[in-house]
Parts: structure tokens; C-alpha cells; sequence
DNA sequence: AAATATATTTAGACACCTCTAAATATATTT
DNA sequence: AAATATATTTAGAGGTGTCTAAATATATTT
């Protein structure tokens, strides 16, 4: 199939493509797989060769519907391997992503249908994110971040945006996690930092926390 | 840590070196990794330059204490998750070494050792190799060829030494299976067949089976 | 519209791993 | 011991994927 360095390309252009509908740029790929702008190109050409972009020079990259299809393959058996670590390994939400890396390009049909069908077709990954179906389908939920929220509303948390451990951990330390429901009882006009409560318990947090969960509001 | 291919080259000396304690030979390790004798010779001396194994010229190539540990926890990875993907995953044991051989690449001291957890700390892989620990330390079974055993014996499978797909497929069909009791009727001289009993069933093995399925004689 | 800044591509190199063909060493026959 | 066969290494090359430095294209300022 297809190399371990074409499957990361054909992920991070699928995940940088997300907002706009319009080519990727170099430098931008560049930065998300830390790497050079020359080695991007180079590896572009290469997928352009094989079908799995369109390429224009200056002009980005876009997935064909062959490259989206192995994209999305890509981030089913990330996700899924991600619940298998932790539901069944005792992993915690900002330890699986390493090891999502390197266990989402082992190739298997029937290992990733097993794995489905033993974790019970969950949903989601650990991070809220929708785990695509065998046919490629996202689910995509109805969700906003926390920080365009009106005080006042009762929200639970659905997911996270930021994923780095880093910012997990700042999220479990302070109680906050898939499920738990969060009340907004200030916004603070000039810095747009929040008071919220959760499990009774009230926690201010900054624009950069508020930006990086997401929610739903509550009725 | 290792690359891919240098990990594959430390496990096929590892299994090479096995019987003999003397190097291994050049155009033998080529056979294993299906590969051309001047490619082995390179990989030799990357190995050799990495401390990995002993390599002096037109003598073959042992491993080091470095590389045998390296080799033997591939292999500790190898059988745990053929473990995982029969006992937790429905897969037979013909279906899983081609996914073992991806999986055991796949670098995580936790993941490995929560896997063991999960999967109880088992001592055998389905197809009754032994799975080393920790430490690298491989328990030595006292098991037989079949071929080796005289006539009026019963014995008890616990292993096969050959394990593609189609010798594990013509077992399965014939109901040879670890743990099976296995006695012995006859033992033709001329072509060393046997006549077996598996079940309260008669069966007729030809050598080229009795010796790639290994038995525990039986009180 | 020209000048400047930024983004992107090209050129040339290198590490890793593989190959074929040729050279050399070791083993086996005679 | 010489001749032959086999095993192993070396030489030279190619593919993949990366890099730095230089060239070129596009975007932004003035
Ligand atoms: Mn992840
Ligand atoms: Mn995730
Ligand atoms: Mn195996
Ligand atoms: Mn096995």
C-alpha cells in the first residue's frame, strides 16, 4: 500500500484541510510535519504522481478522493487504537497519541474490524474526536468552544482541540473531562478569561483553555 | 531506537544462531530475510558499527549481549500480541504472524507491558512458543519432535516448529491442535510415517508433519 | 509600479536500504 | 596440489525521504 511517510502526509493534509475547502499550502504542511518546504514539495510531487492530490505549483495541495479515502482509513484505526489504550490498557488521554502514531499504519482489514468490533463500535476517541466508519463517514457533531459561550449557560464538555499532553494534564488536574458538566458564571470583557464551575467547584480560566474545549450547551 | 529493517535483521540472526552457537552465515540470513547476500553483508556492518552484533569477515555474525536483548524483546512483543489478536481478536493461529510482524515494531514500554497485564501474563504464543519476560529471560521447554517418539507412546501437543499457513491449515483440518493427546500406533520404517490417534480417531502423518509438531510424552 | 518581504520550488547532496555484476575468498573435488 | 564449485564481499547504482542553499514566484508595502 502506501508508505509510512506518504500515510502522514495524507493525514496532516487531510486534517489542514478541515476549515477551508481550498488547496494546502507548503509552508503550512511544512509546519505540521515538522519538516523542510523542499522535502514537502518533493513528497507532494510524489503523491500528485500517484493520484492521491491534485498539485498546482504555488498553489497548494488538495486530496483527491483517493488520497481523503486513505486519509480517513488512517484516523479511524488512530481513534480506534486510541479507545483500545484507553478503555482496555489503562492509558490516559494524554498518553495514547504517541503510540496511536505508530499503531495507525499497521495494515490489517480484519485486525481494525476485530479491534471495532471488540471495543463495541465506539463512537469516539478519548478526545471527543468521532471515530469515521469502514466507508469513510465522520460523524460531525454539533459542538462550540467554551469561549463562545454566553454566561449564564450550563455546557458539557464533548472534546478538546488542543491534544498535547501538556494541556491534558492541565485538564485533569482541574477536574475537567468528557462528560463533566461545565457552568459559565463570568466572562471578564478584556481578557475574555472565564469563571466556570464544575463539580461545585468554581475555576477561572483563561481565553487559551476556554479556546481549546469544546462543548454543548445544555437546553 | 532500531530501525524496522535492522530490528528484522537482529531477529533473524537471533533465530538463526539458535541451534549452533557459532556465526551465522551470510547466505543464510539472506534466505531468512529474502533478500540478496550483498545487502546482508551492508546491514551486517551498520549492525557491527551499532555494537549489535560480531562480524569478522567470511565468518558470519553473532549477536551481542546488546543485540541478542533487543532481538529477544521483539520477539517477547511478537508472541504477545499473537497472544492478544487469538484470544481477544478471533484470529486463528494462521492468520496472525503477518500482523505480529508489524506490531512488534511498535515502540512503548508501557503498551507492551500493560498488553501482558491484559492479556493475564500468558507463557506461550498459539503456537506454544515460549513468550520471553521482562528481562529477556526465555523459558526452555522439554518438548519433542514427533517424529523422535517411538510407537505405544501418548503424548500431548504443545508446540509446531513449522508455522505457515498451510501446515497450521492441514493441522486444523486434522484436528492436531496444543494440547491435543497424540498416541502413537505405528511408525512405518521405509518412509517413517505414523499412524496416530487424536480423538478416538485414526489418522496417517508423513514424516514431513510428524517433524514439525512438537509433543510432550506423556508419563 | 517599483521595492521589499514572504512563500515555494529547484539543485545538489546525503543517509538508509536495496539491487546486479564483478571480484575475491573459502570449501570441495579430483 | 590444482581445479572447480560455492560463499562472501566489493563496486557501482537506484529509490525513498530528508536536508541546505540558491533561484524563482507570489504577496505586501511604499
Ligand atoms: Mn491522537
Ligand atoms: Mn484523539
Ligand atoms: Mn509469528
Ligand atoms: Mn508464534
Amino acid at each position: 500500500m502506501y508508505s509510512l511517510s506518504e500515510e502522514n502526509y495524507l493525514k496532516a493534509i487531510f486534517h489542514l484541510q478541515k476549515q477551508p475547502n481550498q488547496g494546502v499550502s507548503t509552508n503550512a504542511l511544512a509546519e505540521q510535519m515538522e519538516t523542510k518546504a523542499s522535502s514537502v514539495t518533493d513528497m507532494i510531487k510524489r503523491l500528485s504522481e500517484k493520484d492521491l492530490v491534485s498539485y498546482k505549483k504555488y498553489k497548494g495541495v488538495k486530496l483527491s478522493s483517493k488520497g481523503r479515502n486513505a486519509a480517513v482509513q488512517i484516523i479511524r484505526k488512530h481513534r480506534l487504537w486510541e479507545v483500545f489504550l484507553v478503555d482496555q490498557l489503562n492509558f490516559s488521554w494524554d498518553e495514547v497519541h504517541e503510540v496511536a502514531e505508530q499503531l495507525e499504519h499497521i495494515k490489517s482489514k480484519k485486525l481494525i474490524r476485530e479491534l471495532d468490533k471488540f471495543l463495541d463500535y465506539p463512537k469516539m476517541d478519548p478526545h471527543g474526536d468521532p471515530i469515521p466508519d469502514e466507508d469513510g463517514n465522520i460523524a460531525v457533531a454539533e459542538k462550540l468552544l467554551l469561549n463562545e459561550i454566553n454566561p449564564g449557560k450550563t455546557t458539557v464538555c464533548v472534546g478538546v482541540k488542543d491534544t498535547s499532553t501538556h494541556f491534558l494534564k492541565y485538564l485533569d488536574k482541574n477536574n475537567i473531562a468528557l462528560g463533566k458538566i461545565i457552568h459559565i458564571k463570568e466572562k471578564e470583557a478584556f481578557d475574555e478569561s472565564m469563571l466556570i464551575s464544575i463539580d461545585h467547584k468554581e475555576l477561572r480560566i483563561s481565553k487559551m483553555v476556554s479556546s481549546n474545549i469544546y462543548v454543548k450547551t445544555k437546553n
